[in-house]
DNA sequence: CGCAACATTGACAACTCTCAACCAATGTGG
DNA sequence: CCACATTGGTTGAGAGTTGTCAATGTTGCG
């Protein structure tokens, strides 16, 4: 709580709330608690490095708002995308723990991110160990969706792997409450997908076109929307279970 | 302590400790408390399912001999196989945290394995925050390998992916003490190998035929051994940062 | 207007898959 | 001891998917 933070008192960090009632129960404390952390908001530029390979980082970064994606560089200088987040994500909680990144953050959209210091995490998880057991258990799910997409990756199609990743975004929208309705709008360029989807530019753009033709999604310029979520579902195989949003599933015990 | 089970005194889990100590340094009391926790053994024959996608565990199991997979199956019964497992390694601790498994666990090779109830190492945690963080840390280490996995599938051909999954096992083995100083030995059938590359077993073989041309393997049967690591590497692209063996590397506050 | 970034197209090459055999090692029952 | 089944490795041929290259639209913006 210095004095040039900001405090999450004044509802900056309701998204993070929302994102860590999507995995876990809180008591009032405990939510009075995250939502008192200091955090310090920044407004970013589409596609900037927020936080590079290498680096050790001592704050993690909340979405805020727009998208953040993961990524690496090949030794070719071939990007590879390896997440994407959205509002209440913390695409770097890993850091906590893991003192050097391996991969790059960066904005995708526009975004505004809240940067919480590291010290801070840590003195709420020994305050709070079921608030720990949270946050746990965000990297956990984290990592959940990193199978899946090697799944995705290594055993479909590029047309079902993209229906699955269509099918992935709307769902983890959906869940802390953006999604307009049944379709979702993604501001992705096609070149961003191909490098998340391990497919080249010109094969993506096949790929979509192949979608739109089935009448499974609609795009204009680089906005895509869904327009038939069961077909979707169907055609990428997608099951939310590896997701694990479900609020009042919970391990630890009473 | 209980009477029918063992006591990891006994220097049954000195893999894990092993394992644990290749992410961070612990204490003597902290090393004590870890191999004093009651684990029970089993031996499992080779491809045996150990927990399924589904259920929800109580225990987490230690990998003390012999090689495990997770795996997830398709929609039309087709295997992926997400992970590989070497002693010491604890396959399932994201239970701890994730109620339901999203994936199945399964021996690859005969097998023997630790079971520690979730309920003794919720204890440990408590107790012991640093070794707790070392946890965390080893299921963060998990996802890092995830995040590799996804850039090997999505972005290099059958021949360097099979190149960078040996560098990786190689520096897996080597890390907790495995491993016959330069040529490892891996008792891995060529479909499992395709299963987790995601290649046909028909392409597989070929892949392996490549390299054993090339001189960067040897294999008999299903013994896979290297002949050229830097070799391998470089085909690879392999750069071990992101297994994040490194002991003295530390991001918790002192 | 003209640049820049992105989307689209066509033609061809490369990679990988499928199918369908066949071979080799191992283990079991007679 | 051999016949046989089973598993896993190997091979060839043809097809399908995806990549590359290069060119052409298209859109937004200074």
């Amino acid at each position: 709580m210095g004095i040039r933070v900001l405090l999450g008192r004044e509802s900056r960090n309701v998204p993070l709330l929302r994102r860590v009632e999507t995995v876990a129960a809180l008591s009032a404390e405990e939510r009075e608690a995250l939502l008192r952390v200091p955090m310090s908001v920044r407004d970013l530029p589409p596609r900037t490095d927020i936080l590079c390979e290498g680096e050790r980082p001592e704050t993690c970064c909340v979405v805020l708002s727009g998208y953040a994606i993961r990524y690496k560089i090949g030794a070719e200088g071939d990007r590879h995308i390896i997440a994407f987040h959205v509002p209440g994500d913390i695409p770097d909680l890993q850091s906590l723990h893991l003192a050097v990144m391996d991969h790059t953050l960066a904005s995708l959209t526009g975004m505004t991110a809240g940067l919480i210091a590291h010290r801070d995490l840590h003195d709420l998880n020994l305050r709070y160990p079921r608030l720990a057991g949270a946050l746990w258990r965000l990297t956990l799910v984290d990592a959940a969706v990193f199978r899946e997409w090697i799944v995705n990756l290594g055993h479909r199609d590029a047309l079902s792997r993209t229906a699955h990743f269509l099918c992935e975004m709307h769902t983890r929208l959906a869940s802390v409450g953006l999604g307009n309705g049944d379709a979702i709008e993604l501001p992705i360029s096609q070149t961003d997908l191909a490098d998340a989807l391990g497919v080249s530019a010109v094969h993506m753009n096949r790929t979509l076109q192949e979608l739109r033709a089935r009448k499974l999604i609609e795009s204009n310029g680089r906005m895509i929307m869904a327009r038939d979520w069961s077909a979707l579902a169907a055609l990428g195989e997608f099951d939310p279970a590896y997701l694990h949003i479900t609020p009042h599933e919970r391990a630890d015990p009473a």
